[in-house]
DNA sequence: CGTTTACACTAGCGCTTGCTTGGTTGACCC
DNA sequence: GGGTCAACCAAGCAAGCGCTAGTGTAAACG
């Protein structure tokens, strides 16, 4: 059993994984049900994860890794006024949470089904992109382009882009950049 | 096997339900865990709840029934004033947020589980909740205290709001009227 | 060539799951 | 004081669960 490595065929069985497990939930997809859908046997299974919980924290390291790199390139892409800053992160967020669905759904509703150690690994993750996030917000209070407290706004900007995944359809008329930009519109005071 | 009621009894069965689901998710949570916590055994579940899936329905609709009732009060009893309306609202929906936790926590994060004919049911009643919120946008867009698309803020507006079950801790220095007047300032453009 | 390695298979163990069945208890009612 | 009924219990069934053990095989390696 090869558990640890970053093989092709592993990232692509994840890849299946996180399917499934938007489709039915963490607790209710069986391995049987894993195996299939990768088209092996559900023993041979163990051969790529050691574990079931292991295929989540696959799952969910995948989505955070890549909305992480997302993230650093749109901000290294772009000048450094806290508006275009802004709109940049809002969009590589929006554009991840498209691109990359299965595994942000995952991460958003079955994070509490990781066990303390894989949750622990990811939490640092995840706490690396929120900083991020507040960087480019507490940059924005300081050009006086938002105002109010930082904790409570970037929580409530990532509520507000997390919740899209509830509603969002991605055949409508409306693009993840129309998104990200009516989102920033709506709080920096200015007509969007 | 009286299963149609709604005596006190089950009442209190399903409260305790909501909190057993909050801690371990619905498919971890087992009937004899619910069980136990009820202080009865296993098979005397089956006396007051068709099944399981009809646990997770009671609880849903209790915290959905409350917060639209909630929600409603807090309408009559302000002025007609645009900005009343929407801090009314804001706080309504953080108040049961908080007072309902568990409840709203499982509406959250569960409600993928319901088998479609309670998910039918409960969505009017989820339906006439965020039409009452997108009234009260309407009328704050009609005054001008908001601008922008009038689907897009109510959606961001509900992330936001809902998004802090994940991060609001009711022990510290802020109180759900403080998150509200937050929120509302965020996105009529005064400053907080 | 023989050995190793990656990947897959078959078969099934031990356990837990949601739920059923048949019966007991005690409070209330005419 | 016999009948009714909600509430509960003991016992267990059939199905499904995660995971393991042991084996087969074809390509890669020296």
């Amino acid at each position: 059993m090869n558990v640890m490595n970053e093989s092709p065929r592993r990232k692509e069985l994840t890849r299946q994984a996180a399917q499934l497990f938007v489709q039915e939930g963490f607790d209710r997809t069986t391995v049987r049900m894993l195996a299939q859908e990768m088209g092996i046997k559900s023993g041979s299974l163990f051969h790529h994860f050691r574990d079931k919980q292991e295929i989540l924290a696959a799952v969910i390291e995948e989505g955070t890794q890549n909305a992480l790199v997302m993230a650093r390139d749109a901000l290294a892409r772009c000048d450094s006024s806290a508006d275009a800053r802004l709109h940049a992160m809002a969009r590589a967020h929006l554009e991840t949470l498209l691109t990359d669905r299965n595994a942000h759904v995952v991460a958003l509703y079955e994070w509490r089904r990781l066990d303390p150690e894989a949750r622990a690994h990811l939490s640092h993750l995840r706490d690396a992109y929120e900083t991020l996030w507040e960087q480019v917000i507490d940059e924005a209070l300081a050009e006086g382009l938002i105002h109010g407290d930082r904790f409570l706004v970037s929580r409530f900007v990532m509520g507000a882009l997390n919740w899209t995944v509830r509603w969002y359809d991605p055949e409508g008329p409306r693009t993840p950049d129309d998104l990200a930009d009516e989102l920033v519109a709506m709080i920096t005071r200015r007509p969007a």
